[in-house]
DNA sequence: ATTAGGG
DNA sequence: CCCTAAT
């Protein structure tokens, strides 16, 4: 009896087992090492191949590589998947097991946690998570084995659910059900994501101990896996068919040993309800071809963030969504996928996906402008028309040089939950609407204010006459922001922002004046063309750690700043830094407490500044009446301080 | 949480 | 601007 034809029968699965280092084909039944084991486990020790790979070949030019598969042990203590004791009930207990590629990680050791119901195995190296639906694929496929010999692996899928596998060794046949949900084995999502779930239908006995659902997670790092598989096969919200006996397998790979390129005609392969056996290959793992293969894995998670490079290999250009228009010229980034474009209005462009591609493929995303908040600016009627530009300038490099981040709006309304999936959110490829929209907010709980306050006794006078001519954010707009090296005409100021209603503006306050209603307050937003490319990064960042990681930028300080310190020290001297922040840099709450030493840096440097001449002096030039007042302001200050200090000493002195 | 000094 | 010790 072939293995395989074993294996077929009592999991309902045909598992085509990769092995690493053998390629004798026995396989054996033991009576099991289950604790709860009044069956018999199956342990299949096949080994097959050394690449452990198997392609399956849809048509001609599919070639998946397959590298699978290990019987998911419920063994006490598993050790690196190398054992997978099966349950031999005569019910089918349902191979709930997972084929797993080989080794991959370090992380094996501790993933093959298998628990009731589910188990789960991550390898965290894997750049790429291979998420294949092949539930109820009808057809039939031809299969590489893609071991050492190459050898051919021939999948015959027939209507009738029976699989047959062939390769030069061996024909395994199954007579197991394998519903094929109609999405195609092919793979092909962002990032190499690619997810491989299996269905079988076969009436099956009580289910072993370790349930019926294995999930095998390729990598665990992914939190947001690209949507490749329908809502049901969710990842996170995987749960056993209600079907009585239903087991379902799911498969995750890494998307570097799948290759297809199915050359299917228009969706003709892989329909729904198609029956389809599962083919798996076992293959054992060994710890020298661990290290070989976590080099490759750590490698590609560099590049998981950033954008997929389509010298990535075949996936990333065969898998990902060919958007309808002309495309992207290879930005294949995930969420970050932007392109930017000169013209006007916020496009959701929803990637077409070939045919091949899993129903839920990419989403494409065209930005074409992003909303910044509202900015309010203060400014006497006196000040001049550069000055005003100044400050909207100020305004806006305070609120992209700060800590940024992303909101999400769709259909109106602002997505908060990070953790939900696109396809969750209704965010699918294939819709259509224009129903997105991305602002840029203020990380803090702060809106930006305006700069150059009346603390700037020069240009605005702290008293400055009530009523304060106030601008509204579109009438300067009209000075057409334009950040980065944007391409874009200066009129794509986009002022019928359409669905992009900012329904709920809570994560930043509103500036205490503000009288505006907030409908109002929505059509004055600013909404400046931004160069896309420069703003990319953005959503690119994904783990708080890079973003932690990521230095503050530097940000000059402006005439305005140095004013309003000189300002603010002038009044509070150089020993009330804390205060000073708030007074010069009050709409620079995002800043930490090192802001206050940037302050106090600064003020550092302008007393230097001051007092070297003004030919040795770099950076934007500062008024040298600026100066002269840092100077006196010092002068000032320092005995001050000193005498501050004393007293406090003294003090502390009396007191102890 | 601030402040201060140094890198 | 960052790090970090001292307060």
């Amino acid at each position: 009896m072939c293995a395989f034809d074993l294996l077929a029968t009592v999991a309902g699965k045909l598992l085509l087992a990769a092995e690493s280092s053998r390629s004798s084909t026995d396989t054996w039944i033991e009576n099991d090492q289950c604790a709860f084991g009044k069956d018999s486990v199956m342990k299949e020790k096949r080994d097959v191949d050394k690449s452990s790979e198997v392609k399956l070949c849809e048509q001609e030019t599919c070639d998946m590589s397959l590298f699978v598969s290990k019987l998911v042990s419920q063994a006490p203590v598993n050790y690196t998947l190398k054992e997978f004791p099966h349950e031999l009930n005569d019910a089918c207990s349902g191979l709930a097991s997972v084929i797993t590629t080989s080794d991959c990680s370090e992380k094996a050791g501790s993933a093959e946690k298998l628990v009731n119901g589910e188990s789960k195995i991550e390898y965290g190296s894997f750049a790429s998570k291979v998420d294949v639906d092949i539930v109820g694929c009808r057809g039939s496929s031809t299969c590489k084995l893609e071991n050492g010999s190459r050898e051919p692996i021939k999948i015959d899928q027939q209507n009738t659910g029976k699989a047959s596998v062939s390769t030069r060794t061996g024909m395994f046949s199954s007579e197991d059900q394998v519903v094929c949900d109609r999405k195609p084995p092919a793979l092909l999502c962002s990032h190499n994501s690619v997810k491989v779930s299996c269905l079988d239908h076969i009436p099956c006995g009580p289910l072993p101990v370790y349930g019926d659902d294995v999930k095998l997670v390729v990598r665990d790092d992914d939190e947001n896996s690209s949507g490749c598989t329908q809502p049901r096969t969710a990842n996170k919200a995987y749960r056993p068919s209600p079907r009585i006996g239903d087991r379902r397998i799911r498969k995750l790979l890494a998307s570097k040993y799948w290759k297809v390129t199915p050359k299917l005609k228009n969706g003709e392969h892989f329909n729904n309800d198609t029956e389809t056996k599962a083919v798996y290959h076992r293959k054992k793992s060994h710890k020298q071809q661990r290290s070989q293969r976590d080099y490759p894995f750590k490698k590609r998670k560099l590049y998981f963030c950033s954008s997929v490079s389509n010298s990535d290999g075949e996936i990333s250009s065969d898998g990902i969504a060919s958007s309808p228009g002309k495309g992207s010229n290879g930005d294949t980034s995930c969420l970050g996928a932007i392109m930017h474009e000169a013209t006007g209005t916020l496009a959701y462009a929803a990637g077409q996906h070939r045919s091949f591609q899993c129903r839920d493929s990419h989403v494409k995303l065209k930005i074409k402008s992003f909303r910044v908040p509202e900015l309010f600016i203060d400014i006497p009627e006196t000040a001049t028309v550069g000055s005003l530009k100044r400050a909207v300038m100020e305004a806006v490099t305070a609120i992209l040089g700060g800590e940024l981040c992303v909101g999400v709006l769709h259909q109106g309304k602002k997505i908060r939950d990070d953790n939900k999936t696109l396809l969750q959110t209704g965010i699918t490829h294939g819709n259509k609407t224009d129903a997105l929209g991305f602002t840029l907010e203020p990380n803090t709980s702060q809106a930006p204010q305006s700069l150059g306050q009346e603390d700037n006794p020069s240009l605005f006078p702290c008293d400055t006459p009530q009523p304060i001519t106030r601008y509204p954010a579109p009438s300067v707009a009209h000075n057409t922001i334009q950040l980065g090296t944007s391409d874009a005409s200066p009129d794509c100021l986009v002022t019928n922002l359409g669905n992009l209603v900012d329904s709920d503006h809570d994560s930043a306050p509103s500036p205490p004046d503000m009288s505006i209603d907030k409908g109002t307050a929505d059509s004055r937003a600013l909404v400046p063309t931004v160069n896309a490319e420069a703003l990319s990064v953005v959503p690119m960042r994904k783990s708080k750690r890079s973003e932690a990681a990521q230095r503050r930028i530097r940000r000059p300080f402006s005439v305005y700043e140095v004013e309003a310190l000189v300002q603010a020290v002038e009044k509070l001297g150089t020993g009330r830094w804390r205060d000073v922040k708030l007074r010069a840099f009050d709409n620079a709450k995002h800043r930490t407490y090192v802001d206050l030493k940037v302050g106090k840096d600064k003020w550092k440097t302008l007393v230097h500044t001051s007092r070297i001449s003004p030919q040795q002096r770099r950076g934007e030039p500062v008024p040298q009446e600026l100066l002269d007042r840092v100077l006196a302001a010092h002068a000032y200050w320092s005995p001050q301080q000193a005498k501050q200090q004393l007293k406090q000493q003294s003090e502390t002195c009396l007191l102890l």
